[in-house]
DNA sequence: TTTAATTTTTAGATAAGTCTAAAAATATAT
DNA sequence: ATATATTTTTAGACTTATCTAAAAATTAAA
């Protein structure tokens, strides 16, 4: 397993959650930040190992096999992001970059001692949840803050943008994993709204309110 | 800097340790287990990098910048050893090759947060000094238990050899760093010796003896 | 249902790193 | 000093992963 048929693994793997089904070349290619030529030559070498179902012109899918080694990678990558954060005092705009490159570190009782020594997580920094050893992965069903209404309540749990741009702005506006927020109004013009967090009211744009994940809690 | 070069890099480095002045690419091609025509190719890139000095025919140095890419990749390799050891319960015969891989994590963050969580140690689980950020190490002065006459004492503090057989005999011996030891007898025809270790008498071979390092205590 | 646009695949080229086999330089032995 | 052996380099080939440009298949539009 190279390094490279691994992140294809991973991104196929990534995109699938979202769109069920195949997944086309193009997408892959634009994930990957590639070309859709390039994708195709390894699609067909994932195919020949039995790691994707792949008729040419139809689209890919991961079997079995596939997405088991998709979800190591994804497990290895959260683990270590909760690490970074955790043990290492990384922030958590910090931790995605050097969590790509550990992420193909091969051990198995390297994945095995960290989660241990991490007290077994279940999400990492950014409210995303971890798979287990055997691809197990709570499927994320939280809201989206920009679906909530007019006094609605809730907790946050996640963020779905995780670029270090997006969480520095976070930090900035005290807007953290845990804190509760309650929307003081909806502007239907830009669909911006006004939340409390903190017993501070700051206003946030659509583009921040449809990034962060919500537990609504009444 | 690739992984390629980066391994390149570091068998010059611990070549030279041993041998002083050019290294001969037969004995770079050996460490690497590759061809010495690969290796030819290598160095040539290297050069043009100024990463070494090399004129061909005549044999290949690290360049002062080569030396702290190289000593920087050890001191990653052996901070990571002891922090398998110390915090994630492996023994000190399985961390080598995982380190292997963990040593060409670029983040210079991750590596200095990373020493600090460990409480800068000075020795990887070997007794292998840790190069400090600037490449500079203690160069070991210790000497061999071979070399040890009857009645000597000392402290075991690392070892020459770390495959894992070797580190899988001492721990069936109970022989580990730290561990006071005492050369009762020594028998000319093999220079096998009788050591006295944790108040038990053992045997052990020219061959034990000469891949342990000992400090010597009178 | 033809035609046009888009997507996907193929064909051919390139760069990195490796190999084998042959040539060149250096070292060793008679 | 000359012949022989060893070491090192070069030449040419192969693999992996990528790219560009062109061809083929699919999808959308007229
Ligand atoms: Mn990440
Ligand atoms: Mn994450
Ligand atoms: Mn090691
Ligand atoms: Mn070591």
């Amino acid at each position: 397993m190279t390094l490279s048929e691994e992140n294809y693994l991973k991104a196929i793997y990534h995109i699938c959650n979202h769109k069920e089904g195949g997944v086309s070349t193009n997408s892959i290619a634009e994930k990957m930040d590639t070309k859709a030529s390039s994708v195709t030559d390894m699609i067909k070498k994932l195919s020949e190992k039995g790691l994707v179902d792949y008729k040419r012109y139809k689209g890919t899918a991961l079997t079995q096999e596939g997405k088991l080694v998709a979800s190591n990678i994804v497990r290895k990558h959260r683990l270590w992001e909760v690490f970074l954060l955790e043990k290492l005092n990384f922030t958590w705009d910090e931790v995605h970059d050097v969590a790509e490159q550990l992420e193909h570190i091969k051990s198995e009782k390297l994945t095995d001692q960290l989660d241990a020594f991490l007290g077994f997580p279940t999400r990492d920094p950014h409210g995303d949840p971890i798979p287990d050893k055997d691809g197990n992965i709570k499927t994320v069903t939280d809201t989206l803050l920009s679906t909530l209404q007019k006094d609605d309540r809730g907790i946050i749990v996640g963020v779905k943008d995780s670029s270090s741009s997006f969480l520095k702005y976070l930090d900035k506006q005290e807007i953290a994993l845990g804190k509760k927020i309650k929307v003081l109004d909806t502007e239907p013009f830009d669909n911006s709204m006004k939340i409390k967090i903190k017993k501070q009211e700051i206003v946030i744009s659509n583009q921040i309110a449809s990034n962060i994940y919500i537990k609504k809690s009444n």
